[in-house]
DNA sequence: ACCTGAACACCGTTCAAGT
DNA sequence: ACCTGAACACCGTTCAAGT
């Protein structure tokens, strides 16, 4: 009885974090909704178009002030931020995952750190292929972060993940110094 | 009428270069076998352990004679052959992940990759993390050709996608070789 | 603009029973 | 050991029709 889009959006994001991605269904969702699963598609075009739109918005939740610091630190803020966004919701990478395969949002974290590589100096293959390097990294850590946390439960492991992550991520941050002829390690 | 477990595996992986991962359904695979449904639990305990033996078939047939090289160069080769593999067939990279994700097979590249930093003089974390960090980088990378190519089709782009990947991949190993305490540079 | 009702063409999985 | 028959509990999507 009368939703907008945005509701729908709403009700989607909390439903993923209650029944994960695979459960996220548009018959399920309806269902929170009050509603006929036929009516969700006068929303949206179809399920993509859902899930994309549930990727940007999750993305613009995680949004943080931007700080003005060296491109290596801007880099790395843009990286946890991204991997914060990614674990604050249940299958949080998973989704955009699937949002980047269907060609539909997701697409805003990439192309900041593209920019920033390119303010920094970086002709625009290293600046593509770094951005590209990037955002694989972070979202494949977390993607195997949130499968084990998934099948593990019991006994607490915890924060080493996030060692994990840094040290990575710095790894690929010196390869990425490197190709562009400076000093690594000041990240 | 008789199957075998590697009959279900071999009519799988054809299945799957024909209709893609998608389409890949235990109803439509027992229709080109010529059996109901059901027949394919027999040998399987669910569609998920079926992935995983479509993911390791795959990885297998795809496998190369080991050379003895420098350890960087086979990374490289390690590298090179996995994004073979999943180039190999219709959504070789998503399979993987799907593998990945359900716990389930397609862990040897990595096992391989992690050898080889041991071999090379690594810390076991540096060994860990640099492996992981490897996987995701070429996992990632074949995901977004394949998924470009998905949905290309028409004006042929070609062969930038091999040098996109070869300059990513050097960025990472000179970002190990440096974690490494070692010069960049000799991949 | 937003929704219902009803249908279409599918899914994965289980389980008793057959040979 | 390998398979059938039949069912259960779901899917995404379409489309005419209602308010």
């Amino acid at each position: 009885m009368g939703h907008h889009r945005a509701d729908v959006v709403d009700a989607a994001v909390r439903l993923l974090d209650e029944v994960g991605l695979e459960a996220l269904t548009m018959r399920r969702l309806a269902g929170t909704l009050g509603v006929r699963p036929s009516a969700l598609y006068h929303h949206f075009s179809g399920k993509d178009a859902l899930l994309g739109a549930v990727a940007d918005e999750v993305l613009d939740r995680g949004r943080r002030p931007t700080e003005v610091v060296a491109w290596q630190a801007e880099l790395r803020l843009v990286c946890v931020e991204l991997r914060d966004i990614m674990l604050a919701h249940r299958d949080g990478a998973a989704l955009m995952a699937r949002a980047r395969s269907l060609g539909v949002g997701a697409a805003e974290p990439m192309n900041r750190m593209a920019s920033a590589l390119r303010w920094a100096g970086a002709e625009d293959e290293v600046a593509r292929v770094g951005a590209r390097t990037l955002f694989h990294y972070v979202y494949g850590h977390v993607a195997d972060e949130q499968t084990q946390q998934q099948s593990a439960g019991d006994g607490e492991v915890g924060p080493p993940a996030s060692l994990d992550f840094s040290v990575g991520l710095s790894m690929v941050l010196d390869g990425l110094a490197t190709r562009m002829g400076l000093p690594a390690g000041a990240g």
